[in-house]
DNA sequence: TAATAAATGTCGTTT
DNA sequence: AAACGACGTTTATTA
């Protein structure tokens, strides 16, 4: 049907016609954008109450809400995707239910002014790459183990043990099993806790020497103490620094495999 | 000047005419929103880039920019309040970088093609309540002590001690010191470790009998074992029983107040 | 389904 | 500014 992949935009609609389009963009799986002066009502694992303003209000196509208020980062209101939409027009408002039933979670949203409704057909399917995470760090010293220290050699990474995963096992140069616990910004009291309760496991199964070294780019204060008190160890890593050993290697990669195809 | 104040809405806009709009908007310190074909470079704590794509942009007033996808509950880039934003139109492209200066990061959004321009004039001074928090369960408990134990008696809440600021701490019928912990869903490990080191701050300050009881609507599996093998307790009480008393309690205090005014 | 850890977490509070 | 914990955290991953 031709009308329903039409973009709606209407500014300063009555309540009805605000209801129209709401409801044909949302049975038409589209995204929809409420502004309006509206009141909030949740229930679910809390309950909350928000009193009436204008907010910008998106109902997105896999079934995820938003209230936005005008400033804040963070939605005053939402609902996360698989959620369903009801609308229904009543005297002087227009409701929109949005319910999980699996959590069994209702947040209502009640518009008496609605100031602008977009029903809109966007299209993304741009890919969306992220660098410096823990799992970059992770694979730079698995590459290049000397990131850590000299000598290091890993055996394996995430290491399923009892209370979780080890981020990379490995030894030592004097051949002294090694768990690292990696960080991406500053360790705090609790990674040093994390890396303490892996290497309690090591400490029970087998009777030989054990060490454990947190890797983050710096350590919080009372994580210091706390570190030496438990005899475990700190190296200084940048996320940015592993980042760059990644690149290179992707580049050195692309050189070979162009290598190859200019030779095959 | 009037002209400021009005609401601007562009459908289609060409890049120039979303440009002004949008500068127009920033400057005036108002909520502006952006649909349209863009593609995104971030560079701060971590580092992203986000392929063409047609996303909802948001810009608010309090300097908090979202980039969102037709789906997800999350934005796929943003920046938190109080950065700084500026427009450039270039040769094929509209260009809006936001920047924190603490944070030293950039998140740049680049148009080659608007859909939709509203520059908004929204107001929103509507209160949010929410109940139910852990908040709230303290607050219950400090006014209904026998809604964990009876006998038990608070003395501080929000004590600081070591390691953070223990939640409840007070004694039981038997005058025992008495260290609660409260968790407004299912208490984990970690909740039981926290509990611990609480405990332990006073198992050295002092050799008398402490008991340290975790309150939480549920008790995590694998957090059982923990807490028996700790010695700690555990007592079942939901945010919405608390909630309720707090209403009670609300709903008294205004009918005292009522009848004091009428009275008075 | 439960549990465990990561996140550009963000946000408030207190030292 | 650093530390600490809550959050309707959400999300991904794995047992």
């Amino acid at each position: 049907m031709e009308g329903s992949r039409k973009q709606v935009v209407l500014e300063n609609p009555t309540l009805e016609e605000a209801y129209r389009a709401i409801k044909r963009g949302i049975s038409g799986h589209r995204t929809v954008l409420v502004v309006g002066n509206c009141w909030v009502d949740y229930e679910g694992r809390a309950s909350s109450k928000l009193d009436p303003g204008e907010r910008i209000v998106l109902f997105k196509s896999d079934g995820s809400a938003l209230v936005h208020r005008p400033r804040d980062y963070a939605p005053v209101n939402w609902q996360p995707p698989g959620s369903l939409f009801r609308t229904k027009l009543m005297e002087d408002r227009l409701l929109v239910r949005v319910f999980r039933r699996k959590e069994s979670e209702v947040l209502e949203v009640y518009f008496d002014r609605v100031i602008l409704v977009a029903v809109l057909n966007i299209v993304d399917a741009g890919e969306f790459y992220l660098h410096a995470s823990e799992e970059d760090m992770k694979q730079a010293i698995m590459i290049q183990p000397s990131l850590l220290e000299k000598g290091f050699r890993p055996i394996t990474a995430e290491k399923p043990v009892e209370p979780g995963f080890i981020d990379i096992l490995g030894v030592d140069g004097r051949n002294v099993l090694t768990v690292v616990e990696i960080k991406r910004k500053a360790a705090d009291k609790e990674a040093v806790l994390q890396l303490k309760r892996y290497l309690d496991v090591f400490k029970i199964d087998s009777d030989r020497e054990v060490r454990g070294i947190l890797v983050a780019p710096e350590l919080a204060r009372g994580a210091q103490r706390m570190l030496a008190a438990l005899g475990l160890e700190f190296k200084a890593l940048s996320p940015q620094r592993c980042a760059e050993v990644l690149k290179q290697r992707r580049s050195r990669r692309l050189t070979e495999f162009l290598g190859r195809e200019k030779r095959g």
